[in-house]
DNA sequence: ATAATAGTTCGACACTTGGCGAAGTATAAT
DNA sequence: ATTATACTTCGCCAAGTGTCGAACTATTAT
C-alpha cells in the first residue's frame, strides 16, 4: 500500500499549493479542524469559491473532510496519508507561517475560533 | 539577510513546481549543471519554450543559471540559496524521482550526457 | 566581415483557472 | 411539512498560462 505517487498526483499537490488563497486556507487549518462557514469568515470569498479549494486541497490529499451533521470539517492530513503530501504540508507550513499574510490571518483567526459556530455562521451570506 | 519570503514569493516556488515540464527539467538537473541545447533533447518542446520555463524556475529561486561562451548552465541552487527553496528542491527530488515519467528521463539524460555537447546541439533545431 | 550556433524576448493563440451567482442536496430547526 | 442553514455542483466569464514561431542578441567559427 501508499505506493509511490505518480507525477500526474505531484501535480495534483503542487497545483494545489500554488494559489495564494488555497495556502491561507491550508495555514488556517494549523490549529485543528474548521468548518467551511468559518474559513468563509477568514477570506473574503464566495462559498462555492472556498469549496472549491477545499475539494481542490482535498483532491491533492493535503486535507481530510469529514461531514458531522450540518457541518463538513476540514483538517490537514495526519499519520495514515501520503508521506510525499504530509512532507509538502510540513514544508509549506514552516516556509510561510512567517509571512505577514499569514500572521494576519492568524489573528483573525484566533477571533473566529472564540466565537461560536452557531452565531458565527447565521451571517453566512 | 536571506529574510524569510513573503507569500508572493512563496506561490512562485510552488507555481514554478506547478508543471509537469518543469518539473522534469528541474529532476534533470540532479546529476549536475546543464545547457538549455541539453533539456531540448530531453523535452519535446521548442527553445523558447524551455528557455522561459528555466526563465521561470530561476526567478523562483530553484536553479541558478551561468553563461559561459556559447551555452547557457543551469544548475540546481547550492549552498547560499534561500532555505527555503532549497527544501522544496529536496521535496520535489524525493517525491517525482521514483516516478515513471523522471525514470524515462534519467535514462534519456544519459544517452545525453554520454555524447558531446558540439555533436548535440548542432541539430538545434 | 559573414555565417552559424545558442539562447532570449515578443506577440499570438488555445486552453486552463479563479472567481461569482444560481440551482441543487443534505441536515437541522420550527 | 416547511423553512432555514451549510455546503456543493454547475455554468459562465475574465484573467492567466503553456506553447509556438519569428525576430533579436551574443558568442563562436569560417
Amino acid at each position: 500500500m501508499n505506493r509511490n505517487p505518480s507525477l500526474q498526483e505531484l501535480l495534483l499537490i503542487t497545483g494545489a499549493l500554488a494559489d495564494a488563497s488555497r495556502v491561507r486556507l491550508l495555514l488556517a487549518l494549523r490549529g485543528g479542524e474548521l468548518c467551511v462557514c468559518q474559513l468563509l469568515g477568514l477570506l473574503k470569498l464566495a462559498p462555492s469559491t472556498v469549496s472549491k479549494h477545499m475539494s481542490i486541497l482535498h483532491q491533492a490529499g493535503l486535507v481530510a473532510a469529514s461531514k458531522r451533521g450540518k457541518w463538513v470539517y476540514y483538517a490537514l492530513v495526519g499519520r495514515g496519508a501520503s508521506p510525499v503530501a504530509r512532507k509538502a504540508v510540513a514544508w509549506l507550513i514552516a516556509a510561510a507561517a512567517a509571512t505577514r499574510e499569514i500572521e494576519a490571518d492568524a489573528r483573525r483567526l484566533k477571533t473566529v475560533n472564540r466565537t461560536s459556530r452557531d452565531t458565527l455562521c447565521q451571517c453566512y451570506r
